[in-house]
DNA sequence: CAAAAACTGAACTGATCGGTTTACAATCAG
DNA sequence: CTGATTGTAAACCGATCAGTTCAGTTTTTG
Protein backbone atom coordinates (compact mmCIF):
# COMPACT_ATOMS: atom_id res chain seq x y z
CA UNK A 1 0.00 0.00 0.00
CA UNK A 2 1.58 3.41 -1.02
CA UNK A 3 -1.12 5.43 0.46
CA UNK A 4 -0.22 5.85 4.10
CA UNK A 5 0.97 9.39 3.90
CA UNK A 6 -2.09 10.37 1.11
CA UNK A 7 -4.88 9.74 2.64
CA UNK A 8 -3.47 9.52 6.12
CA UNK A 9 -6.62 11.59 7.52
CA UNK A 10 -8.58 12.94 4.51
CA UNK A 11 -7.91 13.63 0.87
CA UNK A 12 -7.93 17.33 0.79
CA UNK A 13 -5.49 18.35 3.03
CA UNK A 14 -2.79 19.18 0.43
CA UNK A 15 -5.47 21.02 -1.58
CA UNK A 16 -6.33 23.36 1.90
CA UNK A 17 -2.96 23.66 2.96
CA UNK A 18 -1.82 24.93 -0.75
CA UNK A 19 -4.93 27.27 -0.72
CA UNK A 20 -3.74 28.78 2.45
CA UNK A 21 -0.19 28.74 0.90
CA UNK A 22 -1.13 31.31 -1.92
CA UNK A 23 -3.72 33.34 0.12
CA UNK A 24 -1.47 33.80 3.62
CA UNK A 25 1.71 34.81 1.32
CA UNK A 26 0.11 36.99 -0.48
CA UNK A 27 -2.18 38.98 1.69
CA UNK A 28 -0.39 38.33 4.81
CA UNK A 29 -2.46 36.76 8.48
CA UNK A 30 -4.85 39.51 9.17
CA UNK A 31 -5.42 40.03 5.43
CA UNK A 32 -6.43 36.52 4.39
CA UNK A 33 -10.12 35.58 5.15
CA UNK A 34 -10.76 32.11 5.91
CA UNK A 35 -13.81 31.61 3.45
CA UNK A 36 -11.51 33.08 0.51
CA UNK A 37 -8.79 30.61 1.48
CA UNK A 38 -11.49 27.80 1.41
CA UNK A 39 -12.88 28.92 -2.37
CA UNK A 40 -9.57 29.31 -3.57
CA UNK A 41 -8.59 26.02 -1.95
CA UNK A 42 -11.55 24.54 -3.83
CA UNK A 43 -13.19 22.83 -0.19
CA UNK A 44 -15.75 23.89 2.00
CA UNK A 45 -15.13 25.63 5.36
CA UNK A 46 -16.19 22.86 7.24
CA UNK A 47 -13.69 20.81 5.53
CA UNK A 48 -11.42 23.27 6.31
CA UNK A 49 -11.94 23.35 9.64
CA UNK A 50 -11.80 19.77 9.98
CA UNK A 51 -8.09 19.41 9.90
CA UNK A 52 -7.04 22.22 11.41
CA UNK A 53 -8.39 23.54 14.68
CA UNK A 54 -8.24 27.62 13.83
CA UNK A 55 -7.11 30.17 11.76
CA UNK A 56 -3.79 30.45 13.54
CA UNK A 57 -2.95 26.91 13.31
CA UNK A 58 -3.72 27.11 9.73
CA UNK A 59 -1.21 29.51 9.11
CA UNK A 60 1.52 28.01 11.22
CA UNK A 61 1.08 24.82 9.37
CA UNK A 62 1.63 26.73 6.24
CA UNK A 63 5.16 28.85 7.49
CA UNK A 64 5.92 25.43 8.88
CA UNK A 65 5.84 23.79 5.76
CA UNK A 66 7.70 26.29 3.89
CA UNK A 67 10.47 26.13 6.64
CA UNK A 68 10.77 23.28 5.58
CA UNK A 69 11.19 23.34 1.66
CA UNK A 70 13.50 26.22 2.50
CA UNK A 71 15.95 23.86 4.56
CA UNK A 72 15.63 21.53 1.78
CA UNK A 73 16.31 24.07 -0.62
CA UNK A 74 19.88 24.68 0.99
CA UNK A 75 21.24 20.91 0.47
CA UNK A 76 21.94 21.06 -3.23
CA UNK A 77 24.47 24.09 -2.19
CA UNK A 78 26.86 20.87 -1.25
CA UNK A 79 28.39 20.06 -4.69
CA UNK A 80 30.92 22.76 -4.25
CA UNK A 81 34.22 20.67 -6.00
CA UNK A 82 35.17 23.37 -7.98
CA UNK A 83 37.72 26.35 -8.13
CA UNK A 84 36.70 28.57 -4.78
CA UNK A 85 36.15 31.41 -6.87
CA UNK A 86 33.38 29.48 -9.27
CA UNK A 87 32.23 28.03 -6.00
CA UNK A 88 31.49 31.62 -4.49
CA UNK A 89 29.93 33.03 -7.89
CA UNK A 90 27.80 29.48 -7.64
CA UNK A 91 26.62 29.92 -4.20
CA UNK A 92 25.93 33.81 -4.19
CA UNK A 93 23.65 33.33 -7.62
CA UNK A 94 21.60 30.37 -5.99
CA UNK A 95 21.01 32.64 -2.74
CA UNK A 96 20.03 35.32 -4.86
CA UNK A 97 17.73 33.60 -7.07
CA UNK A 98 16.15 32.50 -3.87
CA UNK A 99 15.92 35.94 -2.57
CA UNK A 100 14.60 37.62 -5.25
CA UNK A 101 12.34 35.25 -6.25
CA UNK A 102 8.63 35.88 -5.66
CA UNK A 103 8.31 32.75 -3.31
CA UNK A 104 11.44 34.00 -1.49
CA UNK A 105 9.80 37.53 -0.65
CA UNK A 106 6.62 36.28 -0.21
CA UNK A 107 7.88 34.40 2.36
CA UNK A 108 10.75 37.19 4.11
CA UNK A 109 7.95 39.98 3.82
CA UNK A 110 4.92 37.59 5.85
CA UNK A 111 7.26 36.37 8.49
CA UNK A 112 8.86 39.98 8.99
CA UNK A 113 5.22 41.71 8.75
CA UNK A 114 3.69 38.89 11.22
CA UNK A 115 7.13 38.09 13.79
CA UNK A 116 5.39 40.25 16.65
CA UNK A 117 2.19 38.58 16.48
CA UNK A 118 3.93 35.19 16.26
CA UNK A 119 6.81 34.75 18.42
CA UNK A 120 7.58 31.48 17.36
CA UNK A 121 7.66 32.66 13.62
CA UNK A 122 10.09 34.67 13.37
CA UNK A 123 12.29 32.37 15.45
CA UNK A 124 11.31 29.49 13.53
CA UNK A 125 12.14 31.09 10.07
CA UNK A 126 15.25 32.63 11.39
CA UNK A 127 16.60 29.02 12.22
CA UNK A 128 15.62 27.32 8.88
CA UNK A 129 16.14 29.81 6.53
CA UNK A 130 19.21 32.42 7.05
CA UNK A 131 20.56 30.94 9.70
CA UNK A 132 21.24 27.51 8.33
CA UNK A 133 22.23 29.13 5.45
CA UNK A 134 24.66 30.70 7.14
CA UNK A 135 25.68 27.42 8.75
CA UNK A 136 26.20 25.51 5.46
CA UNK A 137 28.14 28.53 3.88
CA UNK A 138 30.84 28.91 6.77
CA UNK A 139 30.92 25.15 6.56
CA UNK A 140 32.19 25.09 3.39
CA UNK A 141 34.47 28.46 3.91
CA UNK A 142 36.26 26.32 6.72
CA UNK A 143 37.14 24.21 4.27
CA UNK A 144 41.05 23.57 3.57
CA UNK A 145 40.37 24.60 -0.18
CA UNK A 146 38.97 27.84 0.92
CA UNK A 147 41.46 27.51 3.64
CA UNK A 148 44.43 28.08 0.89
CA UNK A 149 42.87 30.70 -0.89
CA UNK A 150 41.62 33.33 1.41
CA UNK A 151 42.64 34.40 5.14
CA UNK A 152 39.55 33.88 7.13
CA UNK A 153 39.95 33.46 10.82
CA UNK A 154 36.03 33.68 12.00
CA UNK A 155 34.24 31.94 9.70
CA UNK A 156 30.91 32.62 10.89
CA UNK A 157 31.47 36.65 10.53
CA UNK A 158 32.52 35.60 6.94
CA UNK A 159 29.73 33.59 6.56
CA UNK A 160 27.38 36.79 7.62
CA UNK A 161 29.22 38.94 5.22
CA UNK A 162 28.85 37.04 2.26
CA UNK A 163 24.75 37.02 3.00
CA UNK A 164 25.09 40.22 3.95
CA UNK A 165 26.36 40.77 0.46
CA UNK A 166 23.38 39.06 -1.22
CA UNK A 167 20.91 41.32 0.33
CA UNK A 168 21.88 44.15 -1.03
CA UNK A 169 19.90 47.47 -3.08
CA UNK A 170 18.26 44.69 -5.45
CA UNK A 171 16.33 42.84 -3.16
CA UNK A 172 14.90 45.76 -0.61
CA UNK A 173 13.67 47.45 -3.45
CA UNK A 174 11.72 43.94 -4.23
CA UNK A 175 10.66 43.89 -0.87
CA UNK A 176 9.35 47.63 -0.87
CA UNK A 177 7.49 46.29 -4.45
CA UNK A 178 9.36 49.44 -5.99
CA UNK A 179 10.53 47.29 -8.68
CA UNK A 180 9.57 43.46 -9.95
CA UNK A 181 11.28 40.25 -10.70
CA UNK A 182 15.38 40.83 -11.41
CA UNK A 183 16.40 39.76 -15.09
CA UNK A 184 19.22 36.96 -15.15
CA UNK A 185 21.80 39.64 -15.89
CA UNK A 186 21.24 41.30 -12.72
CA UNK A 187 21.25 38.77 -10.49
CA UNK A 188 24.51 37.37 -11.87
CA UNK A 189 26.18 41.05 -12.14
CA UNK A 190 25.09 40.84 -8.90
CA UNK A 191 26.75 37.87 -8.29
CA UNK A 192 29.77 38.81 -9.51
CA UNK A 193 30.35 42.14 -7.20
CA UNK A 194 29.55 40.01 -4.11
CA UNK A 195 32.50 37.57 -5.03
CA UNK A 196 34.75 40.45 -5.92
CA UNK A 197 34.14 42.43 -2.44
CA UNK A 198 34.27 38.99 -0.09
CA UNK A 199 37.45 37.88 -1.87
CA UNK A 200 38.81 41.29 -1.28
CA UNK A 201 37.80 41.61 2.01
CA UNK A 202 39.46 37.62 2.93
CA UNK A 203 42.42 38.35 0.50
CA UNK A 204 45.63 36.57 1.84
CA UNK A 205 48.29 39.09 3.36
CA UNK B 1 1.09 85.26 17.97
CA UNK B 2 3.20 82.12 18.00
CA UNK B 3 -0.28 80.01 17.26
CA UNK B 4 -0.51 79.91 14.01
CA UNK B 5 0.91 76.17 13.61
CA UNK B 6 -0.85 74.44 16.80
CA UNK B 7 -4.45 75.47 15.71
CA UNK B 8 -3.60 75.24 12.01
CA UNK B 9 -7.37 73.57 11.58
CA UNK B 10 -7.70 72.25 15.19
CA UNK B 11 -6.56 71.32 18.81
CA UNK B 12 -5.77 67.81 18.48
CA UNK B 13 -4.18 67.17 15.18
CA UNK B 14 -0.93 66.16 16.28
CA UNK B 15 -3.05 63.90 19.28
CA UNK B 16 -4.53 61.65 16.40
CA UNK B 17 -1.17 61.61 14.36
CA UNK B 18 1.20 60.32 17.20
CA UNK B 19 -1.92 58.05 18.50
CA UNK B 20 -2.14 56.69 15.17
CA UNK B 21 2.05 56.28 14.91
CA UNK B 22 1.91 54.12 17.78
CA UNK B 23 -0.85 51.56 16.99
CA UNK B 24 0.21 51.39 13.47
CA UNK B 25 3.66 50.58 13.94
CA UNK B 26 3.19 48.30 16.47
CA UNK B 27 0.55 46.30 14.86
CA UNK B 28 0.45 47.35 11.37
CA UNK B 29 -2.62 48.85 9.16
CA UNK B 30 -5.22 45.92 9.33
CA UNK B 31 -3.90 44.93 13.03
CA UNK B 32 -4.84 48.54 14.61
CA UNK B 33 -8.25 49.11 15.05
CA UNK B 34 -9.80 53.02 14.70
CA UNK B 35 -11.32 52.75 18.11
CA UNK B 36 -8.41 51.89 19.54
CA UNK B 37 -6.14 54.48 17.54
CA UNK B 38 -8.89 57.20 19.04
CA UNK B 39 -8.78 56.16 22.50
CA UNK B 40 -4.58 55.99 22.51
CA UNK B 41 -4.51 59.56 20.82
CA UNK B 42 -7.38 60.89 23.27
CA UNK B 43 -9.48 61.64 20.93
CA UNK B 44 -12.92 60.58 20.40
CA UNK B 45 -13.70 58.79 16.95
CA UNK B 46 -15.57 61.73 15.28
CA UNK B 47 -13.27 64.24 15.65
CA UNK B 48 -10.72 61.41 14.09
CA UNK B 49 -12.95 61.20 11.07
CA UNK B 50 -13.22 64.94 11.14
CA UNK B 51 -8.97 65.06 10.19
CA UNK B 52 -9.03 62.07 7.83
CA UNK B 53 -11.67 60.86 5.32
CA UNK B 54 -10.45 57.24 6.34
CA UNK B 55 -8.21 54.64 8.18
CA UNK B 56 -6.46 54.38 4.81
CA UNK B 57 -5.60 58.68 4.62
CA UNK B 58 -4.63 58.50 8.26
CA UNK B 59 -2.26 55.16 7.74
CA UNK B 60 -0.58 57.41 4.84
CA UNK B 61 -0.49 60.70 6.75
CA UNK B 62 1.23 58.49 9.68
CA UNK B 63 3.67 57.19 6.95
CA UNK B 64 4.90 59.95 5.30
CA UNK B 65 5.15 61.56 8.51
CA UNK B 66 7.93 59.33 9.27
CA UNK B 67 9.20 59.28 5.80
CA UNK B 68 10.10 63.15 6.55
CA UNK B 69 11.56 62.64 10.15
CA UNK B 70 13.83 59.57 8.08
CA UNK B 71 14.41 62.86 5.49
CA UNK B 72 15.60 65.01 8.19
CA UNK B 73 17.13 62.64 10.24
CA UNK B 74 19.53 62.19 7.79
CA UNK B 75 20.76 65.91 7.23
CA UNK B 76 23.03 65.39 10.22
CA UNK B 77 25.32 63.52 8.62
CA UNK B 78 27.25 66.27 7.05
CA UNK B 79 29.81 67.55 9.44
CA UNK B 80 31.94 64.94 7.90
CA UNK B 81 35.39 66.94 7.87
CA UNK B 82 37.43 64.71 10.03
CA UNK B 83 39.46 61.32 9.00
CA UNK B 84 37.70 59.21 6.15
CA UNK B 85 38.30 55.95 8.56
CA UNK B 86 36.41 57.96 11.45
CA UNK B 87 33.81 59.83 9.29
CA UNK B 88 32.92 56.04 7.88
CA UNK B 89 33.08 55.04 10.81
CA UNK B 90 30.71 57.55 12.39
CA UNK B 91 28.35 57.05 9.02
CA UNK B 92 28.04 53.46 9.71
CA UNK B 93 27.32 53.72 13.62
CA UNK B 94 24.20 56.48 13.20
CA UNK B 95 23.12 54.44 9.87
CA UNK B 96 22.99 51.36 12.43
CA UNK B 97 21.60 53.09 15.23
CA UNK B 98 18.53 53.80 13.27
CA UNK B 99 18.38 50.34 11.66
CA UNK B 100 18.64 48.95 14.90
CA UNK B 101 16.27 51.36 16.76
CA UNK B 102 12.72 50.13 17.68
CA UNK B 103 11.57 53.19 15.88
CA UNK B 104 13.72 52.31 12.52
CA UNK B 105 12.68 48.66 12.81
CA UNK B 106 8.91 49.16 13.25
CA UNK B 107 8.41 51.55 10.39
CA UNK B 108 10.97 49.31 8.57
CA UNK B 109 8.49 46.13 9.21
CA UNK B 110 5.08 47.73 8.81
CA UNK B 111 6.32 49.53 5.15
CA UNK B 112 7.55 45.95 4.26
CA UNK B 113 4.33 44.33 5.24
CA UNK B 114 1.74 46.83 3.23
CA UNK B 115 3.60 47.31 0.19
CA UNK B 116 1.22 45.17 -1.77
CA UNK B 117 -1.63 46.47 -0.28
CA UNK B 118 -0.67 49.96 -0.76
CA UNK B 119 1.97 50.24 -3.76
CA UNK B 120 3.00 53.98 -3.00
CA UNK B 121 3.65 53.54 0.30
CA UNK B 122 6.70 51.06 -0.75
CA UNK B 123 7.89 53.76 -3.23
CA UNK B 124 7.55 56.62 -0.78
CA UNK B 125 9.31 54.86 2.02
CA UNK B 126 12.13 53.78 -0.09
CA UNK B 127 12.82 57.09 -1.56
CA UNK B 128 12.32 59.28 1.44
CA UNK B 129 14.73 55.99 3.06
CA UNK B 130 17.44 54.09 1.75
CA UNK B 131 17.36 55.64 -1.57
CA UNK B 132 18.26 59.15 -0.53
CA UNK B 133 20.55 58.07 2.29
CA UNK B 134 22.58 55.91 -0.13
CA UNK B 135 22.54 59.13 -2.60
CA UNK B 136 24.04 60.67 0.90
CA UNK B 137 26.90 58.78 1.04
CA UNK B 138 27.91 58.34 -2.86
CA UNK B 139 28.23 62.13 -2.19
CA UNK B 140 30.56 61.62 0.57
CA UNK B 141 32.42 58.63 -1.20
CA UNK B 142 32.63 61.28 -4.23
CA UNK B 143 34.77 63.76 -2.13
CA UNK B 144 38.25 64.26 -3.01
CA UNK B 145 39.44 63.33 0.62
CA UNK B 146 38.35 60.13 0.12
CA UNK B 147 39.55 60.22 -3.81
CA UNK B 148 42.79 60.93 -2.31
CA UNK B 149 42.17 57.65 0.24
CA UNK B 150 40.26 54.93 -1.87
CA UNK B 151 39.24 53.55 -5.65
CA UNK B 152 36.03 54.39 -5.64
CA UNK B 153 34.46 53.99 -9.70
CA UNK B 154 31.31 53.85 -9.19
CA UNK B 155 30.05 56.72 -5.98
CA UNK B 156 26.15 54.71 -6.23
CA UNK B 157 27.51 50.86 -6.06
CA UNK B 158 30.13 51.78 -3.67
CA UNK B 159 27.19 53.47 -1.33
CA UNK B 160 25.26 50.79 -1.40
CA UNK B 161 28.33 48.33 -0.74
CA UNK B 162 28.18 50.56 2.26
CA UNK B 163 24.49 50.44 3.19
CA UNK B 164 24.32 46.16 2.70
CA UNK B 165 27.10 46.06 5.09
CA UNK B 166 25.08 47.89 7.89
CA UNK B 167 22.14 45.53 7.20
CA UNK B 168 23.47 42.44 8.50
CA UNK B 169 22.67 39.19 10.65
CA UNK B 170 21.56 41.58 13.43
CA UNK B 171 19.48 43.62 11.97
CA UNK B 172 17.65 40.67 10.50
CA UNK B 173 17.65 38.80 13.68
CA UNK B 174 15.81 42.26 15.20
CA UNK B 175 13.60 41.93 11.91
CA UNK B 176 12.22 38.59 12.92
CA UNK B 177 12.07 39.60 16.77
CA UNK B 178 14.63 36.85 17.73
CA UNK B 179 16.71 38.92 18.99
CA UNK B 180 16.38 42.35 20.70
CA UNK B 181 17.55 45.99 21.38
CA UNK B 182 21.66 45.77 20.65
CA UNK B 183 24.05 46.72 23.01
CA UNK B 184 26.10 50.22 21.89
CA UNK B 185 29.58 47.64 22.17
CA UNK B 186 27.56 45.21 19.69
CA UNK B 187 26.80 48.27 17.33
CA UNK B 188 29.94 49.46 17.67
CA UNK B 189 31.81 46.51 16.76
CA UNK B 190 29.57 45.69 13.53
CA UNK B 191 30.46 49.19 12.33
CA UNK B 192 34.23 48.10 12.72
CA UNK B 193 33.27 45.22 10.45
CA UNK B 194 31.86 47.75 7.93
CA UNK B 195 34.36 50.31 7.57
CA UNK B 196 37.16 47.52 7.72
CA UNK B 197 35.61 45.21 4.61
CA UNK B 198 34.37 48.49 2.81
CA UNK B 199 37.66 49.84 2.82
CA UNK B 200 39.30 46.55 1.83
CA UNK B 201 37.02 46.29 -1.24
CA UNK B 202 37.76 49.75 -2.43
CA UNK B 203 41.61 50.50 -1.47
CA UNK B 204 43.92 51.99 -3.52
CA UNK B 205 45.88 49.36 -5.76
C1' DC C 1 -20.49 87.67 26.92
C1' DA C 2 -22.11 85.57 22.90
C1' DA C 3 -21.69 83.14 18.71
C1' DA C 4 -18.95 79.99 16.17
C1' DA C 5 -15.90 76.27 15.94
C1' DA C 6 -13.99 72.15 17.89
C1' DC C 7 -14.75 68.25 20.55
C1' DT C 8 -17.19 64.43 23.14
C1' DG C 9 -19.47 60.07 24.11
C1' DA C 10 -22.41 56.93 22.95
C1' DA C 11 -25.48 54.81 20.15
C1' DC C 12 -26.13 52.99 15.65
C1' DT C 13 -25.51 50.86 10.72
C1' DG C 14 -24.16 47.55 7.63
C1' DA C 15 -20.68 44.66 6.51
C1' DT C 16 -17.26 41.14 7.44
C1' DC C 17 -15.01 38.05 10.20
C1' DG C 18 -13.84 33.46 12.57
C1' DG C 19 -16.03 29.59 13.69
C1' DT C 20 -20.25 26.20 14.26
C1' DT C 21 -24.09 23.57 12.92
C1' DT C 22 -27.13 20.97 10.15
C1' DA C 23 -28.98 18.21 6.68
C1' DC C 24 -27.38 15.89 2.85
C1' DA C 25 -24.22 13.79 -0.82
C1' DA C 26 -20.01 11.44 -2.29
C1' DT C 27 -16.47 8.10 -1.38
C1' DC C 28 -14.54 4.10 0.34
C1' DA C 29 -13.69 -0.29 2.98
C1' DG C 30 -15.10 -4.86 3.87
C1' DC D 1 -24.61 -3.91 -0.72
C1' DT D 2 -23.78 -1.66 3.74
C1' DG D 3 -22.16 1.28 6.98
C1' DA D 4 -18.76 4.37 8.22
C1' DT D 5 -15.86 8.01 6.85
C1' DT D 6 -15.21 12.31 4.45
C1' DG D 7 -16.91 16.07 2.16
C1' DT D 8 -20.42 19.86 0.79
C1' DA D 9 -23.39 23.96 0.85
C1' DA D 10 -25.62 27.24 3.27
C1' DA D 11 -27.51 29.12 7.09
C1' DC D 12 -26.24 30.83 11.26
C1' DC D 13 -23.82 33.06 15.69
C1' DG D 14 -21.52 36.46 18.28
C1' DA D 15 -18.02 39.60 17.86
C1' DT D 16 -15.66 43.25 15.73
C1' DC D 17 -14.91 46.53 12.43
C1' DA D 18 -15.06 51.16 9.73
C1' DG D 19 -17.64 54.87 9.50
C1' DT D 20 -21.95 58.02 10.75
C1' DT D 21 -25.06 60.59 13.52
C1' DC D 22 -26.50 63.52 17.11
C1' DA D 23 -27.41 65.93 21.21
C1' DG D 24 -24.73 68.25 24.21
C1' DT D 25 -20.13 70.24 26.19
C1' DT D 26 -15.84 72.69 25.86
C1' DT D 27 -12.82 75.92 23.74
C1' DT D 28 -11.74 79.67 20.94
C1' DT D 29 -12.55 84.12 19.09
C1' DG D 30 -14.02 88.72 18.43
Amino acid sequence: MNMQAQTRKGRKFDQVINGARNIFLSQGFEGASVDVIARQAGVSKATLYSYFPDKQALFMAVLNQECDLQRRAQMDIEFLQRDVRDALHHLAYSMLEFLMSDEGVSIFRVCVAEAQRFPELGRAFYETGPSTAMSHVAGYLSTPKVGNMLDIDDPMKAADLFMKLCRGDLMLRRLLCVSSEATHEEVSEAADEVVATFMARYRKA
